[in-house]
DNA sequence: CTGAAAGCGCTTACAG
DNA sequence: CTGAAAGCGCTTACAG
């Protein structure tokens, strides 16, 4: 049987070197303070043995891990993978390894990720969410580190937050059909029955129905339908209550541009044209809005942008030697309106033309 | 200014229970071996004191991580997410957390990722891809951890693999649209000019070719266009490249479900009937392809069974004491074609009649 | 069922 | 520029 060697150590490399495990930690530490033939020389050890460092061991040192964990709702949503793809990105010259959760919008299993990742000793917190159990949100506050809330700008933050305003974009989606002339508005929302409760959602809900309160419109058709999170089959079923409660319906702002998109191809089945029956607009400027036939009009917001600033307001707290309880940071990545070809002015109204006054 | 305490240790916690460390340690690690009044003492302790246990020290005494390194191509991709998050599913109950990495369709940061990992001691490595660097295929072999490659079915894998042959899809793809008596048959293949390389879209496109061969149909349509990863706008410009070098093409196999979506949409634009002018089939069963109008055929795989058996592969390697170095495991999870509404027969040869002979 | 001792493999904090 | 000592916070491996 063969002997499987034990794996070369620290302490190994300083031998065959000739040196200390100091200055073997060094090199891999701050190479520039080791002299360069010393260094050279453990290099060499370090090649022959085929070394690793074990950063377990180093971790429990220096009391740093290098870990960042980030708590999501699902990976399975291009936006919440877009996200955490730049944030790896701004995180990797600086060698941290994201700990990425799913939450599957649950938040008991939101609590039971925190528990389960702070032994991890993690250097800081990324949650996208802004409502938390007590007990989660006390772990959190006490876990001595810095916790960063993205994907909304909640009012009371744990600690920092990245994001931008849900309820404000539901209403600017109001404010875009409305504008267009439509009176008979329509929401495809997130179902709030279930345990998974999509709270961002239900606040660009919130925001889109006060908008309409606020012009005159009613809102008994801002629905909630389906479970969380969202799928196309769901929007498509969205939409098919939607009709049989309201066959007048003339504009309709989906919780997603997944759910749009189910609800798209729903119209294409029945041959309701859109935007020529029925204007549709989404949330998430998902790729597939760019490139569906029509192409969806949505509330763009930049996934990309949220994972870079958070990344880098990572790394401007975890900077310099130990982190003295950094002033709360909040970063509004803001959104817009990209008006494409599912949203077109009110047939009755005339084309491109809103009532005056 | 406030005092911030301490975090407190499983000393602090052994000291006000009254008992010793290791018992404090049992009662985490094996509550049955701890008298139920010890028990009851020790977590009043550790509520008191908001004690939680430290992993990294646990993982640097006990050898073990609890950690998977997890790398994936990217996972801005419903597919490998899927598989992630049935990874992570079949983890959780034995408390083991993922390390995910993106390698972006790139050995050499696959090899970065590796090098980058290995350091934290995993307990195992999961790599989506088959085709490594040198180096990278080295540092795998002499970690010591058990190595699963998943998403194929490789000839020489490093140890374990979870996966299926995509040179069987690509024949498999063929098949079909030859049985429904096409003979001007093209493909849309991935990019194989820039760093990023898709092997496994490669190992399909040849699968696919080589059925045409077999057949006695020419493979000159098998193209390979744009960049990896693949995009929705990628699968239209493919299209539209095909259509430029073979206007009387008949059917098109698409390396993903996203390529052939983007196709499906170029077609769209251009009035192409799908699949009256033209059959259109895909890979991967992407929801999208479910749900679209008309529905995408596909050749399926089932992404979450890989992440599950891969799961199951991994507690069963783990189990025990220690591993010593089980016999390498292959599993294929198969495929199977998923005819829906974007491939048709032959128009020349009549509806639903292939030739005889 | 419980505990004292040793050690996991590094880095911190000095010292020279 | 380099090193000896101490320690990070647990678990292993005994022992009773």
């Amino acid at each position: 049987m063969p002997h499987r060697p034990r794996k070369p150590t620290m302490r190994d490399v300083s031998r065959l070197a000739g040196v200390s495990t100091m200055t073997v930690s060094r090199v891999f530490a701050d190479p520039a303070t080791v002299q360069a033939d010393t260094r050279a020389r453990v290099l060499a050890a370090v090649e022959q043995l085929g070394y690793v460092p074990d950063r377990v061991a180093g971790s429990l040192s220096s009391r740093r891990t290098h870990f960042i964990a980030a708590i999501l709702p699902t990976l399975t949503n291009v936006n919440f993978a877009d996200t955490a793809h730049a944030l790896t990105e701004i995180l990797r010259p600086a060698d941290y390894q994201l700990l990425i959760g799913y939450s599957m919008y649950h938040m008991d299993e939101e609590e039971r990720l925190i528990r389960a990742m702070l032994p991890r000793r993690p250097d800081a917190v990324v949650v996208a969410s802004t409502v938390h159990t007590k007990a989660a949100s006390q772990l959190l506050a006490r876990s001595g580190v810095p916790v960063v809330e993205i994907w909304d700008t909640p009012a009371q933050p744990l600690d920092h937050a990245v994001g931008f305003s849900n309820y404000e974009i539901g209403r600017a989606a109001a404010h875009h059909l409305l504008a267009l002339g439509h009176r008979r508005i329509g929401a495809l929302g997130p179902g709030r029955d279930g345990e998974a409760r999509d709270y961002r959602g239900e606040d660009r809900m919130k925001g889109f129905a006060a908008a309409l309160r606020e012009a005159g419109v009613a809102d008994d058709l801002v629905l909630h339908h389906g479970e969380v999170p969202v799928s196309f089959e769901q929007g498509r079923q969205a939409l098919v209550a939607l009709l049989a409660r309201a066959p007048d319906v003339e504009a309709v702002f989906a919780v997603s541009d997944i759910t749009a998109w189910g609800a798209l191809m729903e119209c294409h089945r029945r041959a309701i044209r859109v935007p020529g029956d029925l204007s549709l607009m989404g949330f998430g400027d998902f790729d597939i809005g760019r490139q569906s036939v029509p192409a969806l009009t949505t509330m763009g917001v930049d996934a990309r942008a949220i994972g870079r600033r958070t990344g880098e307001l990572l790394m401007r707290l975890l900077r310099g030697p130990s982190n003295p309880a950094a002033a709360s940071e909040r970063v509004d990545v803001g959104f817009r309106l990209i008006a494409r070809e599912t949203t077109a002015p009110a047939r009755r109204r005339g084309r491109r033309s809103p009532p005056r006054a």
